[in-house]
DNA sequence: CTGAAAGCGCTTACAG
DNA sequence: CTGAAAGCGCTTACAG
């Protein structure tokens, strides 16, 4: 343990050549330049030596610290930070990178804050992940390349990966319309803009079956279990109830089920309910099982990370500035035909 | 933005003197070397030009990153692995530190990966978090200041945080009977040691007052919803069944309410329910909202993130190598006096 | 084909 | 009280 480190000095000692012919070789630049014979023996000494540069010098030396900083809006409170924080953490880390991660807990003035100081470590990029889908205002950019996950900017300054809202609310259309039910009511607040997309989503897909929603029921704050809890009790003690129920997101879809419960109901016998997230530990779990739109988190992270990178390694990215990804209908029991 | 950055260089020339003065005063070791006027010239010639030094040079020279790392087991599954992280990466901040993330996926073979990588890059410590209190065997400390959370060693070679799994199942024990329950049943599995040791806690609250548990149901696999969902069912159609069910986690809680609630039963009337964890969007949510034991998630993020900069920086801490964090209990009203 | 030298930007013994 | 010099370990134009 005391033992220092080799250096590249000494891999060139060993080997009787000079520094220069050691980097060149390890950093593969030796194309005709160092003969083979040399090689070979930088290559030996470097081995027996357990000689790895050290990533310090190296970056004083390139400006490059091959690290990114990953600047989060509330990392500790939402379900789904560990799948886009994964995604992007393995991805950068297959690429040589490390991740240093901020989280702001949702006061943008550390936001900035974060990127300033994630600037002045020299970080190669920065990566902001938003924990529910929305549209930033000013990002701090910094001057450092930056790419947005799950979120985007009005004017698409930034490159951007989010999912295609849009496009799941027409599938959770579609799916329920083939299921055989005709009357569907959502469950819903606009607070948060992904919620204004599924229902865009789900609305054209109705149109197309000449339907529309029955019963729009507005949460009364934050997509939370009591919130759908409440809101589906006032939907099926209102006359002519929906035979499904679209829910904005599975903790609603959670709260939809147990009110449904409390009434004596059965799911789906009684009434379909529609998740979305697919919500670890909880849509999977829940009884019956819920039927929900599994969003692409972790591939967001990924997708987003290697954006990223491109960039930071002068890959240019022909990809649309603002990137959706689709989300898989993940099928449970808590969606099935009405009786 | 093509400006180059001001180096110490410039400060000194700016001021008139040497970069070594410079030095001494902008990291305050200049007690009796610098002229009091000096000092406020090159005060002031810093702050003009925005200057600060470069972090990777500094590095370089002093041979500490200001940065550890943080390996944990399943940041992307867990609803409390935020939390931690959290509380982790704000006293690393406050305390002038980067925290760059590894996440090994539950695969024991990536961590000794990341150790190593981490090793490499020079970070000053390393942090390892698990997800669920559990004992760990080899850790990976490849000679570097190493500390636990929410999880520990055997012979408890590194310093840990955990939280006081058996005083929190003491603490349940009283407050159901001081509530009035005399029959508790309890739904548990020993997949995890916290299992074991809250239920060892419970078992020594109870005993105070010469009473043990009624039943003890065993979970199917895993602590989650549908499992206390099931585990529930059995209980209460079991013959003369317990006033209150004392869960090993507030999902397995949320299952056993959800069972009840089917049954036709009350919660808390006809059974109360006790959780654990306090879990993020679950607990306070549920409905009833689940009483329940919040675990010390941010706190032990940050004890552990203090203990490991202490010995970073060569702060001897006096504290016990394993170190236990106490839980407080949250009452909301899944929880009553029993009818 | 190979090596001596400069330089990334800093800190810190050391000499005055 | 102050500054010249060495050195952290690397990469890379440049000269041969």
């Amino acid at each position: 343990m005391a033992r220092r480190e080799a250096t590249a000095a000494d891999v060139a000692k060993k080997a009787g050549v000079s520094r220069t012919a050691v980097s060149f070789v390890l950093n593969d630049k030796d194309a005709g330049n160092i003969a083979p014979a040399t090689r070979e023996r930088i290559l030996a000494a470097a081995q027996e030596l357990g000689y790895v540069p050290h990533p310090v010098a190296r970056s004083l030396r390139t400006q490059r610290t091959q690290m990114v900083g990953l600047i989060t809006d509330a990392i500790a409170t939402s379900p789904f930070a560990g799948q886009l924080l994964g995604g992007a953490a393995d991805r950068a880390r297959e690429r040589g990178h490390l991740v240093a991660v901020f989280d702001s807990q949702e006061r943008p003035a550390l936001e900035a804050q974060a990127a300033e100081e994630l600037r002045y470590r020299r970080v190669d990029g920065l990566l902001y992940a938003a924990m529910s889908l929305r549209e930033v205002g000013e990002v701090p950019g910094v001057g450092l390349p930056t790419v947005l996950a799950n979120c985007y900017d009005a004017d698409d300054a930034h490159p951007s990966v989010a999912p295609d809202e849009v496009r799941a609310g027409e599938t959770v259309a579609d799916f329920l319309v083939g299921m055989g039910h005709r009357d569907v009511g959502v469950l819903i607040s606009d607070l948060v803009v992904a919620g204004t997309l599924r229902l865009q989503g789900l609305r054209a897909g109705l149109a197309r079956e000449s339907l529309q929603p029955k019963v729009i029921e507005h949460l009364d704050d934050g997509w939370t279990i009591d919130a759908g809890y409440a809101a589906t009790m006032r939907v099926l003690q209102g006359e002519d109830p929906p035979t499904a129920l679209f829910c904005v997101n599975d903790r609603v879809a959670a709260g939809a089920v147990l009110a449904a419960t409390r009434l004596g109901l059965d799911v789906p016998g009684d009434l379909s309910v529609m998740g979305f997230d697919d919500q670890e530990e909880l849509a999977a779990n829940f009884v019956p099982g819920l039927t929900t739109m599994a969003l692409p988190h972790r591939a967001m992270g990924e997708v987003a990370m290697d954006r990223l990178l491109d960039a930071v390694e002068g890959i240019s990215d022909p990809g649309p500035r603002r990137l959706l990804l689709e989300s898989p209908l993940v099928q449970r029991e808590s969606v099935g035909p009405p009786r």
